[in-house]
DNA sequence: CGTTGCTTTGATGCCCGTCAATGATTGTGG
DNA sequence: CCACAATCATTGACGGGCATCAAAGCAACG
């Protein structure tokens, strides 16, 4: 099911060749991954890797959620992206890390040596396209964020976080989306203050447009006016 | 010596192999994906490709500046990268570009059909390798950015930015540096407005910081207080 | 049931955006 | 070569959105 997710992470930026491969089986390149790999288990806040470090392997997440994040020598963080399971990272540098990696709740990940990854991806071409079109959505991903980053307000930047999630979870109106992180890593993730995030999203649950049980969860009400919310398609 | 600037890429990234190889033969991978493109001539402020458009070209930059950039519905815009020559770009994504690319001054650059740069790759180990590298080397570029948009003040980010200029020329303090991107530019590469680029550079000009002889150059004075400020290596 | 950590809400202030005017530079036609 | 317009950059005045500071809720835990 994990696999299944991943060999689904990036259809759009396939490649022709890389999707019929997939299409013709699916979990192919995957699966030989995760064979060169051994199961490794990160409890809620540890740190997996630091930006910086020997990038001795590659990851992919079976279970729980993690977080990559840069930090200024002050504390300030930004978080690049949150991973969930069946994304796969680590791979995207070649000699060391460039930011950090976090599990922000209770993780299982399969723990790839990059030096067989690499190998891999010179005998198999599809492993090659495969690692290609993560790099290529991650590129995209974090050109949408800069976007975000730069460019919307605070209302925007919740919304489009709400929406980020649901998109994730295919959801509709009336869905209810699971929130694993914090107030805080949203903040972080935003380029806000978590008391901006709390305001925000007392804000849209005023205007109905979502619905807060408890801090873990989200009820999308409105699907159609948040998206009008962010000004353009997630 | 664009290709040599482009074979410097990304040395920090290029992985043990990759480097063995562009260090036996520094433009081996480059001279052989020129050789599949044909030179282009774009006039200041024109498009070279729009977001959404089907990727059908990758480019290297022989002489000029690019901007690439993103736009909500409003005209919002921010800026990812400013490219210049010895560039490749265009590579990045597999079915659509995911963001526009535009000339900001007259430009030449070779454009190389994506059909037959994938087929290049795929025959060459080399080509490949750089390509991966060069991906890693955006992706890490765009973190760093993230970094700066969500979490730096104004004038940190455009002590950054001046950071960032005299790094790709190696500068030292009392060295002059070319701005080709007019203010607007800055500000949206910065996610400013071009007010607060202007007084923040006024700012630095009056702490003698840097020299400002006119709007397309700047002189830093004092390398190592703008590293201060910008608080991180860069 | 008190403690602890996280979240929410309120009050206040500041950084940066907005609006506006002036200055500097470039390009154009007489 | 100059006058003029057009464009871009700079500076100032002002206001708003978000950060900061502070306190009160609220759920999970021993």
């Amino acid at each position: 099911m994990s696999i299944h997710a991943a060999a689904g992470f990036a259809p759009k930026y396939a490649s022709p060749v890389a999707r019929a491969k997939i299409g013709a089986a699916p979990d192919d390149g995957l699966s030989a991954i995760q064979a060169l790999g051994q199961l490794a288990h990160y409890a809620r806040d540890t740190t997996i890797f630091s930006d910086g470090d020997d990038a001795l392997y590659a990851y992919k997440i079976v279970k729980g959620t993690v977080r990559l994040c840069k930090m200024l020598s002050d504390g300030r963080r930004q978080i690049a992206e949150f991973l969930r399971a069946g994304d796969f990272f680590g791979f995207e540098w070649r000699d060391a890390y460039s930011l950090t990696a976090e599990a922000l709740e209770d993780t299982v990940v399969v723990r790839v040596p990059r030096a067989r990854l690499d190998r891999l991806g010179e005998e198999r071409r599809d492993v090659q396209h495969m690692l290609m079109s993560l790099l290529c959505n991650d590129l995209c991903v974090a050109q949408n964020h800069l976007l975000l980053l730069g460019r919307q307000t605070a209302r925007e930047r919740v919304v489009s976080f709400v929406l980020a999630l649901a998109a994730r979870n295919k959801a509709k109106s009336g869905d209810t989306l699971a929130v694993p992180m914090c107030r805080q890593d949203i903040a972080d993730y935003l380029g806000l203050t978590i008391e901006t995030v709390c305001r925000a999203i007392s804000e849209l649950k005023r205007a109905r447009l979502i619905g807060v049980p408890n801090r873990t969860q989200i009820v999308v009400l409105n699907l159609a006016a948040l998206r009008e919310i962010a000004g353009h398609d997630a």
